[in-house]
Order: C-alpha cells, then structure tokens, then sequence
DNA sequence: GTCTATAGAAGGATAGAC
DNA sequence: GTCTATCCTTCTATAGAC
C-alpha cells in the first residue's frame, strides 16, 4: 500500500506531543488537531488506538534518533571525539529549542513501564538496539549501557534545570570512562 | 496545626502512584481512594488543587531520597565503596520490588518540563538539593552532576528492560570517574 | 475512505449538607 | 473538618452519514 501522507502527519505529531506532554498527556484530539486531520483517520489508520500509534511512534522515533546518533558518532576519527560529539552535541539543539530537543522515548518508558506491558517492550527494543549500536563502536556493553545511562540522566537534568551544564558534565565522564583501559 | 493523617496518607499515596504512573496518569479519583479518603478531603487539604499535591509530593519524595542516599553514603569509608553502594545499592530494591522502587521525581520532572512551570521549578530544586549534597562529599560539582546523571539514567533503562544491568554498569562508571585524578 | 457526531467513562474541581 | 453529590470538560472509542 502507498504511503499515506495523513498517517505519517499522525505519526510526526504525536512523537511531537509526546516528546513535550508525555503519552498520557497527550490526548489523541490533541494529536489529530496537531496533524490536521480529521479524528476518523486516526481510527483508520490506527485501529488499534493510542496503544497502536504509540507502539508505531515509540519504534520510529528509536530508528530516527538511532540513525542521527550513529551519523554523528561515525564522522569523527576517534573513541573520545566520537563519544564527546554525541553527549556535548546534544547540548545545544537542546538549549536551542527550549530544552524541547530530546527524544520522546524517555519520557514515555518512565509512564509506560509499570502499567502498559505492549509499550513497556517497546521502549525497551528501543534501548536494547541503541545498545547494541553502542556496545559495536565501544567494544564492551556494560561500557555502552554506562555511556547511554549518562546520557539519558543528563537529558532529564537538563531538561528540568534548563542548562546544558548536566550534560557536559556528563559527557566527560563519558568520554573517560569509553577511553580508558578496557576492564580486566 | 497538628500534622493530619489525612493529609499525610493523600500525599503518600500521590507519591506511590506518581510513581508507577506519573502525574498526568494519575487521576484525583485515583489518589482519594488510595489513600482511603474522601473526595472533599483533597480539597480541603489542597486548596491549590492536583499542582499543590504535586508540589508538595516532589519536594516531600526529593527530601526523602536525598535523605536515604546520603545516609548510605556516609555509612561507607572511602569515596569508591559510598559511589558504589548508592548505585550498586540501587539495584536490590529495583529487582525486589518489580522495577517500581524507583523515585517519583524523574518520570514527573520529564512530563511537566515543557507544560507546568511552577512543577518544573520544583523538580529543579530537588535536583539542585541533591546536586550540592553530592558535590560536598565529591568535592567537586561537574562530577556530582555526571554521577546523578548516570543514576537518572540507569533507572530509566532499569525500568524499561527489567535489568539490573544498566544500574550495575553505570555504577561501574560513576566509581571509577568519582574517584579518578581531579581535573586539571 | 473522509469526516462528523456522539456515546460512555474518567478527568479536575466545587457546593453544600452534616 | 468530613463526606456526598454533582458540574463541566476531556478522554478514548465507535457509529454512521456522505
């Protein structure tokens, strides 16, 4: 079936309302006004409801961020520029946007995860593949995991204290910790 | 006044549901019957309605945790041993309890950041709070955020995956950048 | 397939009896 | 101060006209 431009305006306006609201701030006439569309089409498309579309938005929006991430980290020459491109460069889109600039995803695992199972997994294949995606450039998981836990926190900080200052903070522990001696 | 048991129970159970739910998930209807009180009694106690409860929660949950962590810390001898059983330490309780142990403040701090300012202020009160009691016993500020961001981070992975992980590894981190050479 | 209208439940908040 | 009843809005979801 071809693509449907309203489906995806549906899609791109709810990761928008998430990543701002969070998913059970977000109403679903919220994201049809957003994406002007008429409510109908959101049943169409998604008949499975809010638990569909965000199932949809949570895997596409871990795509995206997974894809921008890999792009920047692979255009730099080394492990501690690489690491520092990623966390000290997510500081100023963030400041940029009003502290706006974070992914969708962080939000919504913290509300899903005691009371959605469907969801719950989703956010956590998310997660599982940026790791993966990590653990291939730095060469050991627990230092992957340790580096997107840095990088997770110093977005909630962040974004509740409007500076950047968690985030360089955060990156140059992760720098130090993706660069030193591997572990015994 | 004397303290009301009323109140108390109602900001108790605020808090156990922010928790599981987050702020925009949990309904009013929800926290009275929680805490086995009357309707009324919520308005009566909070004239300011669910944004005071919400305020209240966040600072009465950030006191409380800022409490309980630093009292592992300063029960441990050396920086390592105090970095590691705050982190490390934070996984027990998270497996224990089906990865709900966690404190209210990250997954609500996240929802009102962009929607509610007066919540997104007190949220960056408790994170500032905590930030200075860290930086006493780190001796230095930047470190303090990177390890509170590392905590932050591991919980919100913790949550997601059902693991213990992230906490492990990143733990493994906010030791060795807690207690590496100070910084040039 | 597009769109409107509305059902039925749950949301926050208030009034007022006791 | 305690508690009930209710108001109005918003929520998700569906029915059905076109």
């Amino acid at each position: 079936m071809p693509p449907s431009q309203t489906r995806d305006r549906i899609l791109t306006a709810t990761a928008e309302l998430f990543r701002r609201q969070g998913y059970s701030g977000t109403g679903l006439k919220a994201v049809v006004a957003e994406a002007r569309a008429p409510f109908g089409s959101l049943y169409h498309h998604f008949p499975g409801g809010k638990q569909q579309l965000a199932e949809e938005v949570i895997h596409a929006s871990g795509a995206y961020f997974q894809a921008l991430v890999c792009a920047v980290y692979d255009e730099q020459a080394t492990t501690a520029d690489a690491v520092r491109a990623v966390l000290t460069g997510a500081a100023e889109p963030l400041e940029a946007t009003d502290y706006e600039a974070a992914c969708p995803i962080t939000t919504v695992a913290l509300e899903v995860a005691s009371t959605d199972e469907v969801l719950r997994r989703a956010t956590a294949e998310v997660f599982e593949r940026w790791t993966v995606a990590l653990t291939e450039r730095l060469g050991d998981r627990d230092r992957a995991l340790a580096v997107l836990a840095a990088l997770e926190g110093a977005f909630v900080l962040c974004r509740a204290r409007r500076t950047t200052e968690p985030m360089l903070a955060a990156g140059a522990m992760a720098v130090a910790h993706a660069t030193a001696a591997p572990p015994s």
